[in-house]
DNA sequence: ATTGTTCCCGTATCGTCGATAATGATTGGC
DNA sequence: GCCAATCATTATCGACGATACGGGAACAAT
């Protein structure tokens, strides 16, 4: 049982690695099942077996070359700067886009719901860290889950327009043109609020309720109130 | 000869009727030569006559829907605003995108330099003339090719995430985040952003509201809902 | 120790795809 | 009115993804 195992992931394994060689010498297109068992001497039936059928198999290999890339960015200590990190982090994945034309293409397929893979879902998880860190520092101006979508799709649009350009018509500046406008559009300029705990964020709203519109004059009551708790604690 | 030619461009007009028709259905993969060539009332070969391989069968058939659509929006009178005018256009091509996500697969697939066919390029054409307008009048702070550039991979960026996500999943206030981004990002703002108000405080209170004690659970929750409502308004 | 069972791998094969070579039909020129 | 060139069709190829079937090893129970 252990052993089954073991020759499991083992093969498992082996299968990815072989699969990723493929793509990265002959793309996409040289991963045919048979290519893929051959350099990983499996018989195709195989492959059925362990990943469902040929677009699990793809997945797979997109999935293992995504974690292995947020493994190792995660390993890097973050930026004391938020903001700082978001950018360092947001060029860090339009690098591994770049770096890895196929298995982004695979990952960011238009219409396929990739999205949502285990691989993908680490690494906006580890996206939505970043953004929770500005939000935390009182500089995040639209909804978190905004900025994160935001952000991805800055960077997923720069990738696939660089992607479509030959090397030597890309320009190396668009990236941080690209990475600064998206950030600029979410994080709060003025730097006005540096501080660090909940409080002055709750003395800052107190102060701009009466001009809010959106809530009720007893709901506004009420929130004032807890606000009030919030400052006196 | 004149004949000939009509029945040629005829057959060439049939076969991509059929060929959108089909994709339009079934997406790309409905897209087989067989079924095309039954669906015109033509012989497989004959695709490959007119279009050279499958490839270009697909191509054509993009190019002729944005042609199409590229057509009908240059009908429209452009805006006297010429920011304004951007901001349209912007709005349109991604409109286009998400209502055709498979002919806007095909054009912006990852790693495809279809960016050169002749529809996209005239797309990009209309695209340049709106941000030249913007060069003229002396309010673009970029090169105008970076303008251009950053201009479409912002759009293409948010069809490609919009497209991966189901579509009660899609916050249409992206769209307008997103173009105001890009769009902010190339143009010179004279008015100066002022006024933070009260939304940033209220995302960084509910980013705090975890780690804040001195509310009950039911307050709490309460509370998220109406900052949530304070931060969508 | 032997038999019965289960599960997995490999062989062989199916149906379909994109693409092409050879054949037959149709048209324009002399 | 024949000829030659052109173009569509028939037939077929090689390769692909995917699957049914049989053999054999590992394990369980007797």
């Amino acid at each position: 049982m252990t052993t089954d195992e073991a020759t499991d992931t083992d093969t498992r394994r082996a299968v990815l690695d072989a699969a990723a060689e493929l793509i990265a010498s002959g793309g996409t297109a040289a991963l045919t099942t048979r290519a893929v068992a051959a350099k990983a001497s499996i018989q195709p039936p195989t492959l059925y077996r362990i990943f469902g059928d040929k677009r699990g198999l793809l997945d797979a290999v997109a999935q293992d070359r995504l974690a292995r890339f947020v493994a190792e960015k995660e390993a890097h200590p973050p930026h004391p700067d938020p903001i700082e990190d978001l950018r360092q982090g947001w060029s860090r994945y339009v690098a591994f886009g770049l770096e890895n034309p196929d298995v982004f293409a695979i990952m960011n397929e238009i219409g396929s719901p990739l999205a949502q893979s285990p691989a993908s879902l680490a690494g906006m998880a580890a996206l939505r860290r970043r953004v929770a860190r500005i939000a935390r520092a009182g500089r995040l101006r639209v909804a978190e889950e905004r900025a994160v979508a935001l952000i991805h799709a800055s960077a997923v649009g720069i990738v696939t327009t660089f992607l479509a350009l030959p090397p030597d018509e890309r320009d190396d500046q668009m990236l941080t043109l690209a990475r600064d406008a998206a950030i600029a559009a979410i994080v709060d300029e003025t730097a006005a609020s540096q501080a660090s705990g909940p409080v002055p964020h709750a003395i800052a709203l107190r102060a701009h309720l009466d001009e809010t519109a959106g809530l009720s004059t007893a709901e506004k009551s009420l929130l004032r109130e807890w606000l009030e708790r919030l400052i006196e604690q």
